[in-house]
DNA sequence: GTCTATACTTCGATAGAC
DNA sequence: GTCTATCGAAGTATAGAC
C-alpha cells in the first residue's frame, strides 16, 4: 500500500537542512515557489535528495508545518503560564512573523485535505491550552458566561490580529493605533482591575 | 518599454471565459492550480490564448481580482444604503465564497507586489465607503469616538468573520455559535436600541 | 483582431548506483 | 543509510500564421 520507496532518516541532518530551505522559502516567496529543485538550491544540495527524505512535496509542507507548530505550541504553553496570559496571548497574535507563517498554511490548507487536517488538529490544541486559562481570567473579572466565553475572546483576539497584520502587510494603519489600544484596554480591564458586575 | 506583443481585445467573449476559469480554479484549487495550461483546459481553449489576452500569469490574476472586486463593491454599496449598515457588513462578511476568494488573494498578495497594491486599493475603497455608514450608526447609539471608532469596528467584524469562516474550513465550529450571537446582540445594540450615555 | 506552432525551462517523482 | 542519473509531464512565454 505503503511507497516501496526508501525515506532517508528522520535525524538526518540534509533532512533538517532541506526543512529550514522549505521554510524560509514558503515565508519569502509562498508555498508556490517551495519546488523541489528550489529548495534543494537554497540548502545547497541536489533536488533528487528532496524526494529521499520526503515522499510528495506535501508530506515535506506537512513536516514544516509540525516542526514549526510544536515550537509555538511550546511558546504558547510558557506564555500561558504567566500571570497575564490574555496579553501574552495577544502579543504573541500580534506578531507579524507568526501570522505570515498561519497565513502561508492557511491558504495551503483551503486546498489539500492532509494539510488541512494537521492544521485542524493544531488549531485544536491551542483551543484546549488556552481555554482554562481565559476561562479563569473571565471569571476573576467577574464576567458570566452568557457574555463572553474563553473561546469567543480567543476567537475575537485572533481574528482582530490577523486582520491588522493583514493590513500592514497591504501598508494600510489608518485606525490599527486606536483598535490595539482598544483591545488592549479591554484586556487590561479584565486582567488587571476585576470589575464587580 | 511595455511589451511590443500585441493583446486580445478586452470585450472579447473568448478573455471572459479565460477569466471565469481562472477564478473557478483559484476557489477550487488554489492559485497555484491555475496555470495556463489548466486555465485553457477549462475554458476549452488552447494555452497559448491566456498568453494572448495576459501578458504574464500576474495580469490574469489582478484581471480577475478587479473584476470581483468591482461586483462585490457595488453589493457592498447596495448593502451600506439599508437601514442597518452594520449588520449588512457582517452578513456579507460572514460568507464563505466572499472569504474564500479575499483569502486567496490576500495570500498571493502576500508575495507579489503587483497584486499587494492592487488589494491595498481595492481595501482603501471599502475603509472609505463605509466609514461615513458607521460612524453615523456609532453616533447614532451615542458611542463617543474613545470608546470606539469605525475603523476599529469594521476591523473587528472583519476579523472576527475571518476566523470563523477560517476554522469552518478547517470543520472546526465549536464555540462559534456562542461567538455569532455576541456579535449580532452588539450589532443590534448599536443599530436597534440606542443606549443613552 | 484572433489564434497556433514552437522554444525553452522547470516540475515532481522513480530506479538504481554507491 | 545516502545520494545521483534520468524520465515524462507541465510550466511560461514568444514569434508568426491566418
Amino acid at each position: 500500500m505503503a511507497s516501496p520507496r526508501r525515506i532517508g532518516a528522520p535525524d538526518s541532518k540534509t533532512r533538517a537542512q532541506l526543512l529550514d530551505a522549505a521554510e524560509q522559502l514558503m515565508l519569502e516567496e509562498g508555498y508556490a515557489a517551495a519546488t523541489s529543485r528550489r529548495v534543494a538550491a537554497r540548502a545547497g544540495l541536489k533536488p533528487q535528495l528532496v524526494h529521499y527524505y520526503f515522499r510528495t512535496m506535501d508530506d515535506l509542507f506537512i513536516e514544516v508545518y509540525r516542526r514549526r507548530a510544536e515550537q509555538n505550541l511550546q511558546r504558547y504553553e510558557r506564555a500561558l503560564a504567566g500571570d497575564r496570559p490574555l496579553r501574552a496571548i495577544w502579543e504573541i497574535a500580534i506578531d507579524p512573523r507568526g501570522t505570515a507563517f498561519t497565513m502561508e498554511f492557511a491558504a495551503l490548507a483551503n486546498h489539500r485535505k492532509a494539510i488541512r487536517a494537521e492544521i485542524a488538529r493544531t488549531d485544536r490544541r491551542y483551543r484546549a491550552m488556552s481555554s482554562d486559562a481565559i476561562a479563569a481570567v473571565l471569571q476573576r473579572a467577574g464576567v458570566p458566561p452568557e457574555t463572553c466565553t474563553p473561546i469567543t475572546l480567543l476567537l475575537g483576539m485572533t481574528g482582530i490580529s490577523f486582520v491588522l497584520v493583514h493590513e500592514r502587510a497591504l501598508g494600510i494603519t489608518e485606525g490599527h493605533g486606536d483598535t490595539v489600544a482598544l483591545v488592549e484596554r479591554y484586556l487590561d480591564l479584565l486582567e488587571k482591575e476585576p470589575a464587580a458586575t
